[in-house]
DNA sequence: ATTTAACCGAGACGGTACGTCCCGTCTTTAC
DNA sequence: GTAAAGACGGGACGTACCGTCTCGGTTAAAT
């Protein structure tokens, strides 16, 4: 209905203004610190304005991730290398990057609303698509396998274990990866 | 009305009643549901005293902890053997056990309590250490990362994916690890 | 259970309400109910509601000093009359008319909360200020100890011996003043 | 830590332990003050003991007053002067003197225990008897209006304005009442 | 130019939970 | 019998958020 009146204008920077106070509150304090009362601190936008734009909890998280750049700077050709180079982008991204924060939030959140592990499944299943599409590529047989065999220790050591991590550790896994294949296709 | 007054007779166990009401809710509810006021509702053990025992909200998780049975029930003598009967009881933990819902509870109270993380990192560590112990009584090289390698896989498709842990996967990670080992020593 | 949210439809007139109701609570109960909760419990406002508009305790009594009437209702020309008048006056406004359930309020209140003294300075004077004006018109050489003279008594029947005021002995109270101002001047 | 039990040694005389904190209390902080856990805290002594020794709010009141001295000195010949002197020994108690807080802790108290205005009716009637009885000797008409007359602008100074007593007033108003009885007398 | 819709700010309100304090009763242990 | 120590249920307190709703004011199209 296009009756008479002010047509969809997105109007003001609210959204950016909001969304960047809460990406800062999320590094700084933790996914807890996402509410409406703890935003109009920070930024001054009214408490009903955030209502308006994020109903539920949950929808600042999905904003955050939605804005989030998921770049893969990969067109190498060398697959091995690729594989290396993203994980070297993995190892980047845990550290100092949201990427760490990111995935505290989903879990805290997820553990209080039920609605955010769709959320957390997704963001966790986009870390891994990378490197589940370079080991199909190589040929891998159980790609799931050889992903988290790679990935999952990086995430133990940021998530449970608050180490930071182990560079030299990820590359050797990923050769081991990439050695199990040149056997098995060997033999 | 009950009037004031401590009631009659010889008090119950409070410690017990609530300690079990709050493993039964952390294991249906999640780790957000661990407040006095819930547990007040479930037990009917008074508010007061609940804080009487337990004044700050780490303090449950720290007692479930401190009561859950950590039995690592191994005297076996071949070490290889006694390797993959660790991975089975840990996959046995991870699946309908308590230590899934204790870990998503320990990221997710770490994350709102920083005190929570020493708690966090001896509860993770004290998973980890059979298995340290075994792959070090076995001679490999690199311990930490032979125990990721084993163990984190199960804790990522446990914490972030919510998937069943594949024990499969689990024994064939053990595997790769002796056949390193046994290479490595033949070389 | 009606859920959260602002209740629909226009707000109601919470501070009459609920000062309406503080009235009846300080006149029927006295001042130790004059409480948040006693009010929520009495009006159906919420007992935030409450804290939003009277913050501390002796706010209540404040606002009730404020909104009861302070009429002087005594134009006439004959000094002595007006006087006679204004003793009737507070004869009345001593029996069952809030004015003894304020003055036991506030001792009270003042006993617990030093903040409360100046008000109940404020409003014993402003219960003594039309004798003394009329006292001082009179010429009364000590203007203060003839006031207290006839008011007093009323005062300690009232506050201290629960006895009704003694409207007889008030007024020949207001005589021997006048007596004795005559005597004085004809001297 | 001494653990539970009775301690060694015979019991201290707890309850003029007891009540003479109660009094340093009632006179430092009023009435208010007089709880069994503020007790407990001054003292020492074991809440269990104190509320065995005085099971009601009230019963320290009733003790403090029971325990205060009433002496009347007053033997001596001259009804005037007798008044006289009796005026001097109220205006003295009114001052720094335990009376003035226990009339506001009386007042205060029955406000939230009906049960205390006996009390505080016995505790005013005492202080009055004294002038009754005098003025009754000299042969006052109305004895009763007599006694406010001089005492109750006493009381008001003290209870409700804050002020010292005004010696001078005070025996003015005793010299009122014996003038207007030479002249009843000699009319 | 005037309508008209979209947006924002300020604030009132009911409600839940929090953590603390005190009360009054009861138990247990010790003298 | 009396005292101390302490656990317990209960009630109230004052605070903090939450989520909803009302009421104005502003702004930028569309008529």
């Amino acid at each position: 209905m296009t009756g008479p009146g002010r047509p969809a204008g997105p109007a003001a920077d609210t959204e950016t203004t909001v969304l960047t106070a809460a990406l800062e509150l999320l590094l700084s304090e933790g996914a807890a610190a996402l509410t409406p009362q703890r935003l109009h601190a920070v930024t001054g936008v009214a408490r009903t304005t955030i209502y308006r734009h994020w109903p539920l909890p949950r929808d600042f998280l999905a904003a955050l991730i939605a804005v989030a750049p998921h770049e893969s700077p990969m067109p190498s050709g060398d697959l091995a290398a690729d594989l290396h180079a993203e994980t070297d982008l993995l190892c980047d991204r845990l550290r100092d990057k949201p990427v760490g924060a990111f995935l505290r939030a989903l879990v805290t959140a997820s553990s209080a609303d039920p609605s955010c592990t769709a959320l957390r499944h997704r963001y966790v299943n986009d870390l891994l698509e990378p490197f589940r599409a370079a080991l199909a590529a190589l040929g891998v047989a159980d790609v799931e396998e050889a992903t988290l065999a790679i990935v999952s220790p990086l995430l133990v050591d940021t998530l449970l274990l608050d180490r930071r991590v182990d560079r030299e550790r990820a590359h050797h896994a990923v050769e081991d990866v990439l050695a199990r294949l040149g056997a098995g296709s060997a033999r």
